[in-house]
RNA sequence: GCGCCCGUAGCUCAGCUGGAUAGAGUGUUUGGCUACGAACCAAAAGGUCAGGGGUUCGAAUCCCUUCGGGCGCACCA
C-alpha cells in the first residue's frame, strides 16, 4: 500500500536523523496542500523533548536529500505545528497506475494464508413473505461474500432457511383448520394464512399450544405433517429462490434449520460430556452467564419443556456441522442487530463446549425503519413485501423519462437493483436506516444510476477507440490528477472494507471515483484533441477507471446494464 | 431494572484505530447543452458534531455524566 511504502521511507530517513521510531502516513485531509501526510512528529516530541517542528523540519530536510527523491515526490514540505506533507511525483503516480492496470485485481496483495469463511445470511423463514429486512441481509451478505473472495479467501455461503420452527406449526394448523387439500396450497394462500395464524396465536394461548405441539410432532417425524411441510417448503422455497435470483444473490448451500437435526444428538452429547446441560423449569438449558458480566445473560434454551427444539439448538447443531464439514476459520452471521443477545448466547455455548475453533462473528445490521423512525410498515400496517418494492422501484424509474419505457426487462431489472442496492449499501451496515421509497428510487445525485451513467458514458468513448497500452508520466490538470490519485486509493479501500466487513466503504469509494470521473469527463474533452499523447494518456486513465468501477460494482452486487 | 445501539447542515446520511479549515446527496439560489450522454458539470448559502465535564500539544472521534430516541432481555425466529 502507498501509505505503508511512504511510512517505510520516512521511517528509514528518520533513522538517519537518529529517530528509531515507526513513522505512519495517512491520506492527506488537506488535499490542496498535499497528497499524503505524516503526523508522527507530534508523537515523538515528548519522547525526545523537542518541538514537533524541529523533528519535522529535520525529517523533511533529510527526505529532500535522498537519491531517488523524484521517483517518489513532487514536493515534500513541513507545515506548522508538526505536519510532514508529501505530494507524489507524476512518475510515481504513473508507475502505480501502470502496475494496477497490468495485474489482476489491480495488484491487490493476496493473503499469505487462505482462510475459510462460512457466511450465514439471508435467513428467510419459509411460509412468510420476504420483506425489506430480508433484502438488507441478502444485499449486505452477498457483498461481504464477494469482498472476502476478492481479497483472496474462500467462502461458503449458506442461506440458512428458517424451515422448522413454530411458524411452520402455525401454518400447518391453519391448513388443517381450513381443511385445505394438499394440492390446493398456493403461495398466495401461504402468504395469507401465516399472518392470520401468527395473530391468532398472540391472542389465543390454546391455539398457540396446539401449534407448538404440531411443531414438536413435525420435528419428531410425523408423516402427515412432514408431507405438508415438504409442500410448504417447496412452494415457499421456489418463491424465495426467485427473489434472490432477481437480486442476483446466490448461495453455495440452501440449508436450513431442518438440516441441523441430525447434528443435534452429537452436539448434545458434547454438551453432556462437559456437563453443560441443566434442567430448568421443565426445559433443558445451558447457562452462559460468566462472572465478569455486569449484565444479565439468560441461559440458552436447548430444548423446550414440550420436547421441541428452538433456533438456539439448531444454530449450535449447525455450527457443529460446519465445523466438521468445512473446518472454517470464521463463521459470520449477517443478521439483524436485534439478534445480538441470542448469538452471544450461542457463541458462548459453542466456545464453552469447544464445538468449534472458528472465530464466530456477529455482523449485525440495523433495522429498516419507515419515515416515522419505527420499523417499516405500509399504511395498512403490514410489512411491505419485497415483490411490491421491486415493482414500485421499477415504476418510479420508468416514469422518470419517456425513453425508459423502451428498455428491455433485463436492463430494467439491473437498474432497479442498482437503485435499491446502492441506496442500501451506502449506509453503514450496523446502523438503522430510514427507508423512504422515493429517496430509495432516486436517480439523481449519490445513486446507483449516477454510477451506472458514469460508467456507460465512459464506456461509450472507450468502445470507439483502441485501448492504449502505455501511459506517459505527464499529468495535465487538476481534474486529471485528482482522478489518478483516487485510483491509487483502491487497495486501502478494499482492505478496509474486508477487515471491517463493511460494504459501504466500497460504495463510498465508487461514488467518489465516479464523481471525479464525471468531473474529468466534463472538463476534458477527448473528441477533438490534437495532442496524441494527451489523448492516449487520458484514454488509459479512463480505461483503468472503468475497470475499477466495474470490479467494485461487482463487489457490491451491482450489475451493469447495456444502456440507461 | 440490566444491557446494546444511536443523536453531525432544513431532510437523509458519511466521517469515529485522535491531527490542520467537519464532508456528501437532497432541498434553496446562480451559471453552463452548435464539443465524446445535462440522470451531468461549475459555484453560493447552510454546523455550538444533543448538553456538560475530563484526557491530550490536538477531540465529531477516547473516558465520565446528563438529556433525548431506538432495540433486546428463557421455552417465537
Amino acid at each position: 500500500m502507498i501509505t505503508e511504502k511512504l511510512g517505510e521511507l520516512l521511517t528509514n530517513v528518520a533513522k538517519t536523523c537518529g529517530y528509531d521510531d515507526t513513522f505512519t502516513v495517512i491520506l492527506s485531509n488537506r488535499p490542496e496542500l498535499c497528497d499524503y501526510q505524516s503526523d508522527t512528529a507530534f508523537q515523538l516530541a515528548k519522547k525526545y523533548h523537542k518541538a514537533p517542528m524541529m523533528i519535522g523540519t529535520e525529517i523533511v530536510d533529510a527526505l529532500k536529500k535522498i537519491d531517488n527523491f523524484e521517483s517518489y515526490f513532487k514536493e515534500v514540505s513541513f507545515a506548522a505545528p508538526g505536519f510532514i506533507n508529501m505530494s507524489l511525483s507524476d512518475t510515481f503516480i504513473k508507475e502505480k497506475l501502470v502496475d494496477m492496470m497490468n495485474h489482476e485485481k489491480f495488484h491487490l496483495k493476496q493473503p499469505e494464508q487462505v482462510k475459510t469463511f462460512v457466511l450465514d445470511y439471508g435467513g428467510p423463514n419459509v411460509a412468510k413473505p420476504l420483506h425489506v429486512g430480508h433484502m438488507r441481509t441478502a444485499i449486505v451478505g452477498e457483498s461481504i461474500k464477494r469482498i472476502i473472495n476478492y481479497v483472496g479467501h474462500k467462502t461458503i455461503s449458506d442461506v440458512h432457511l428458517g424451515d422448522y420452527g413454530l411458524q411452520i406449526g402455525q401454518v400447518i394448523y391453519g391448513v388443517l383448520q381450513d381443511q385445505k387439500d394438499i394440492n390446493d396450497i398456493t403461495l398466495e394462500y401461504l402468504e395469507d394464512i401465516y399472518p392470520k395464524m401468527s395473530a391468532l396465536c398472540k391472542e389465543d394461548d390454546e391455539i398457540k399450544e396446539k401449534c407448538a405441539a404440531i411443531t414438536k410432532s413435525l420435528q419428531d417425524g410425523d408423516p402427515t405433517y412432514r408431507e405438508l411441510w415438504k409442500v410448504i417448503l417447496e412452494i415457499s422455497g421456489n418463491d424465495i429462490k426467485r427473489l434472490y435470483r432477481y437480486l442476483d444473490v446466490s448461495f453455495d448451500l440452501w440449508q436450513g434449520e431442518s438440516d441441523a437435526y441430525k447434528y443435534i444428538a452429537p452436539t448434545e452429547e458434547i454438551l453432556h460430556e462437559k456437563g453443560l446441560i441443566e434442567d430448568s423449569e421443565g426445559a433443558k438449558v445451558v447457562k452462559v452467564k460468566s462472572e465478569e458480566d455486569t449484565k444479565e445473560v439468560p441461559p440458552l434454551i436447548w430444548q423446550k419443556s414440550n420436547g421441541a427444539y428452538l433456533y438456539g439448538t439448531t444454530d449450535l447443531a449447525t455450527i457443529y456441522e460446519r465445523e466438521h464439514r468445512f473446518h472454517p476459520d470464521y463463521i459470520c452471521y449477517v443478521v439483524d442487530n436485534r439478534q445480538n443477545l441470542h448469538f452471544e448466547q450461542v457463541f458462548r455455548v459453542a466456545k464453552k463446549a469447544g464445538i468449534t475453533d472458528a472465530n464466530l462473528e456477529f455482523l449485525g445490521y440495523g433495522t429498516v425503519n419507515g419515515e416515522d423512525g419505527k420499523p417499516y410498515k405500509t399504511r395498512s400496517g403490514n410489512t411491505p413485501k419485497l415483490d411490491g418494492l421491486f415493482e414500485q422501484t421499477k415504476e418510479i424509474f420508468l416514469s422518470k423519462k419517456e425513453e425508459n419505457k423502451e428498455k428491455n426487462d433485463e436492463d430494467i431489472r439491473k437498474i432497479a437493483n442498482a437503485i435499491l442496492k446502492f441506496a442500501d449499501l451506502q449506509n453503514s451496515r450496523e446502523r438503522d436506516y430510514i427507508f423512504d421509497i422515493h429517496k430509495f428510487s432516486n436517480t439523481v445525485g449519490k445513486t446507483g444510476p449516477y454510477i451506472l451513467y458514469t460508467y456507460l458514458r465512459i464506456d461509450k468513448i472507450l468502445k470507439q477507440v483502441e485501448v492504449p497500452t502505455s501511459l506517459s508520466s505527464q499529468i495535465y490538470n487538476e481534474t486529471d490528477r485528482n482522478l489518478r490519485l483516487k485510483l491509487l486509493e483502491l487497495e486501502k479501500v478494499i482492505l478496509a472494507a474486508f477487515h471491517e466487513r463493511k460494504p459501504n466503504i466500497i460504495a463510498d469509494y465508487i461514488y467518489q471515483l465516479s464523481d471525479l470521473a464525471n468531473s474529468f469527463y466534463q472538463n476534458n474533452h477527448l473528441a477533438n484533441l490534437e495532442d496524441q499523447q494527451k489523448k492516449n494518456d487520458w484514454l488509459y486513465v479512463l480505461t483503468l477507471t472503468n475497470k475499477v468501477l466495474k470490479e467494485m460494482l461487482f463487489l457490491i452486487g451491482i450489475e451493469i446494464p447495456t444502456f440507461m
